[in-house]
RNA sequence: GGCUGGGUAGCUCAGCUGGUGAGAGCGCACGACUCAUAAUCGUGAGGUCGAGGGUUCGAUCCCCUCCCCAGCUACCA
């Protein structure tokens, strides 16, 4: 069976989740649960950033040591994850003993590669750093941050000039491997935009960065000492990107997070550290690249019913509660494309509601079943379905599975749209073929027994198909059409023989809250 | 400022290397049907394909200029 890593961001512990964690969340749960229903034998991990001196100081303030306070934020990301459905394989933290010991082991690897270089290329090495230091921000500022002399975030402070010593890391030196890592392998970063800006970064020639830090001690501390002889902390890049590689050192991991992993999911900002920082601490430690990176985009409260002069925010137990997770899961899915930006606004999510759910696929769903138990007391005729109608069917699901499976990018929204047009289609070949009509005479009971099995395999398609995006709703779907088992155990590179299956109409799978109509 | 990508029907967007008719979904209007969650199916509405030049027998798709939008321009992550 083949294997297919896929990896999440690492949720940085400061503050609760919000819509754009989910988005990402949901999206990586989609298609690690697309590839089971390949067939591949998947890994999913995902997990918190848990270091770093922002999270200290947050603890601090709230009175509690930061392990306590990580804890707490953990358990909070954990608990919306379960109640969003995604089932992830593996829950890494940056706190975890494990984790920080394979940081260690990581950046000694680099360390005993560097033994057989010369000092002067040596990926490790120490160094002063002079910046401008905000005592606000606790933090070095650059450049950009700066106006007219002074931090943009604290104006009335003054910039300190601070030289700290520090661990480098030779960045410098793998730009030219990573031009030709991107030339070699283009798909190493997908989508090509946000290629196109790392390659521009390229271009401009890389700076080392810092590995080490002297001013928080909530890390890993970096396994060896500077030549004066104190212990810095590890730097974020050599904590939370290594989370990837640090995952099979888990207890009963070393298999299933064996190294390297198929696929990064990270939101854009992220890109350079994904693409650049990562893969070139890779290269220095002789460790095997990722197959792939993915950068999506982010979603927006945009509209105005969410403007903050009208102090409407929205959380996302608000955004589940209105039409259930599946709706709130599908909507995410379906209407912000995963390449792109999108923006949350209840009005879309009513509109894909009613129209894509509830009118669509949810009344397709009860008039086939009701068709059925009327006319054929409930059980699918032993028939094949229509062949015209499923070698249309058939090209839909092909755009579907390229959509996720890598072969056009990542990208469920497609996915999903190709599904819906089955669901279009086969409300059109009732119209077409009139069931009703057919079932007036006798003699028609051929054709009707090759409509109703139609009606069936049509919907019981469309149910294994959007298992990874509504896995509940699909299972409620499923059942009521008299699937056995779990929809999540639909492989869908196969065709479904709905032959004999007994449905039951049930509740509407998706109903039309008239309470939540304003 | 520089770089990249965009500006196509009310909305969200497809339109590969230029070629007889500019599309989809949603929304809207009208019509049809009754199996169904007042759902569904059909038809239509007639968008200067951002603006102005140019190349070409012919450009939404090529070139130039301009306008507007978005992203990136590295150590908070």
């Amino acid at each position: 069976m083949p294997r297919f890593f896929l990896t999440t961001a690492i949720d940085y512990a400061n503050g609760e989740p919000h819509l754009g964690h989910a988005l990402e969340k949901v999206g990586a749960d989609a298609i690690a649960r697309f590839h089971r229903q390949l067939g591949y034998d998947v890994h999913f991990l995902i997990g918190m950033d848990e270091h770093g001196q922002k999270v200290a100081q947050t603890a601090e303030k709230q009175g509690m040591p930061p392990q306590q306070f990580v804890d707490e934020i953990a358990a909070i990301f954990q608990a919306m994850w379960a109640r969003l459905g995604v089932a992830y394989d593996q829950f890494i933290r940056t706190t975890a003993p494990a984790h920080k010991e394979a940081v260690r082991r990581l950046i000694e690897q680099i360390f005993a590669a560097d033994a057989a270089l010369p000092e002067s290329q040596r990926n490790f090495y120490e160094r002063s750093y002079t910046g401008l230091y905000c005592v606000g921000c606790e933090s070095f500022k650059q450049p950009s941050d700066i106006v007219d002399g002074k931090c943009a975030v604290h104006p009335t402070r003054t910039l300190e000039e601070v030289t700290e010593h520090n661990w480098f890391f030779r960045l410098s030196a793998y730009t030219e491997q990573l031009k030709q890592l991107f030339r070699d392998q283009p798909s190493f970063l997908e989508p090509e935009s946000r290629r196109n800006e790392i390659l521009q970064l390229l271009e401009q020639g890389l700076e080392d960065i810092s590995a080490s830090r002297s001013r928080f001690d909530w890390g890993v501390p970096f396994p060896r000492p500077l030549s004066s002889g104190e212990v810095q902390t590890t730097y974020v890049w050599f904590d939370a990107l290594p989370n990837y590689w640090t995952a099979r050192f888990f207890p009963g991991y070393d298999q299933k997070a064996a190294w390297p992993a198929d696929l990064h999911v990270i939101g854009k900002d992220i890109t350079r550290f994904h693409t650049v920082i990562w893969p070139a601490m890779l290269m220095a430690a002789g460790e095997p690249l990722p197959r792939q990176v993915w950068a999506h985009g982010f979603i927006s409260l945009g509209g105005e019913r969410f403007s903050k002069s009208a102090g409407v925010k929205l959380t996302l137990d608000e955004a589940i509660e209105r039409y259930g997770v599946d709706a709130f899961r599908y909507y995410l899915l379906r209407d912000v494309p995963y390449d792109g930006d999108g923006s949350f606004s209840w009005e879309r999510f009513e509109e894909v509601y009613n129209s894509d759910l509830a009118n669509t696929l949810g009344n397709l769903a009860s008039r086939s079943i009701a068709m059925i138990e009327k006319y054929r007391a409930g059980v699918v005729p032993a028939v094949a379905p229509d062949a015209e109608l499923f070698a249309a069917h058939g090209a839909s699901l092909a755009d579907a599975r390229a959509a996720v499976d890598g072969a056009r990018q990542h990208r469920p929204n497609e996915s999903i749209g190709a599904v819906m047009d089955i669901a279009r289609r086969t409300n059109e070949y009732i119209q077409r073929t009139q069931p009703w009509v057919l079932a007036k005479d006798p003699a028609n009971a051929p054709q009707l027994d090759t409509v109703l099995t139609t009606l069936a395999a049509s919907l019981a398609h469309c149910a294994a198909w959007l298992a990874p995006v509504m896995p509940e709703k699909m299972q409620a779907m499923w059942e009521q059409l008299g699937g056995a088992g779990a929809v999540t155990a639909a492989r869908l590179d196969q065709p479904i023989d709905v032959s004999g299956w007994k449905v039951t109409k049930g509740a509407p799978l998706f109903p039309k809250p008239e309470a939540a109509k304003e």
